[in-house]
DNA sequence: ATCAGCATGTAAGGCGTTACATGATTCA
DNA sequence: TGAATCATGTAACGCCTTACATGCTGAT
């Protein structure tokens, strides 16, 4: 596994769940995933190529009936060390990266009805953000007692705990921006 | 500006409040900005050569007085209308990367208590951090009537509502690891 | 007929980190 | 004397995104 390449813990953890093919990962990585993580087609692929060199992955099978080639990838065993290995270390590293934030920060320099408004964009994205979180949660309290499906459902509660506190920030925020 | 760089606006926005050196700027965004974004001298140096080239950065002077060379920037009026511009801008991206989020999505394939340990390490990180924002905190509320210093304040009231909804989530999700 | 979705991949280029190089000053 | 801090910068390298190339299938 290359060093600091994160996306290849990303497609062995979906690979320890189900056969995928590329692009299933891809739809996967925009479904629940895509709240604290992101990954391209342009990353994905050629992640797939290495690991298969390195015998993380393997080809199931490829698909050439009717279209265009379809290769489904599994896990092999050494990817399954790989991904355990990864999951007992002890470092994580979270990497944010706020424009909001700086945004407000250095906001100082213009009328306080900009940073106001910059607060009012953030609060409605993550108010959209928040009611999709909410669905997903509904959907995951049905099926809570299947494997796995625990872990999903704490990403997900992790999620709405946050936007929860983002958005009693924002009303904080604006008002102390408007009376001061 | 080069379109994507956004140690650029950074380094403008510092810029904006006083001269400062490479040095410095690393030491600032090293301070509270580091909650929010992040920036290493291999990235401050080279954006400041460009900036100078591109006319919204200007060498105030070069102390050699001593030993090594001490260059001071100062913002430029292209500098200040440029930073103008981002921060009137309504598109702000906030990227995300929790590495602690893709271990408890995937936890699925190893034991319980791996999860729980992942989460309780995020934990200790979250209440030194969170600490630390505190005393930021108590030292801006004596200096609030200041400009500039809600800006600051307001960043920090933020990272102090995040890291309290994380850490209610770490209590919460502990628990239902155990019980389940 | 045309557009969206399925499906895999490459190429160019940007951004950023880490490590290295250099050297003075200050403090223990 | 040696370590930490001040101070600027380069080089190598890696990761990732965007855009492009290709072409089928199914629905409107």
């Amino acid at each position: 596994m290359a060093k600091d390449r994160k996306i290849d813990v990303v497609i062995l953890g979906l690979l320890a769940h189900e056969n995928l093919t590329g692009y299933d990962i891809k739809k996967q990585i925009d479904g629940a995933i895509s709240f604290f993580w992101k990954g391209s087609f342009g990353s994905i692929y050629p992640a797939l190529n290495d690991m298969e060199k390195q015998g993380l992955v393997k080809r199931k099978k490829t698909d050439t009936a009717g279209g265009r080639e379809k290769i489904v990838y599994q896990i092999t065993k050494k990817g399954k060390d790989t991904l355990k290995v990864w999951l007992n270390e002890e470092k994580a590293t979270n990497d944010l990266k706020y424009e909001t934030l700086l945004k407000l920060y250095f906001g100082g320099t213009e009328d306080r009805s900009v940073t106001v408004h910059n607060i009012e964009i953030f609060e409605e994205q993550v108010r959209g953000n928040l009611e999709v979180l909410k669905l997903y949660k509904e959907n995951l309290e049905r099926v809570l007692d299947q494997e796995d499906h625990i872990h999903y459902y704490l990403t997900v509660t992790f999620g709405i705990e946050t936007y929860e506190a983002y958005l009693r920030w924002c009303s904080k925020a604006k008002k102390i921006l408007k009376e001061k």
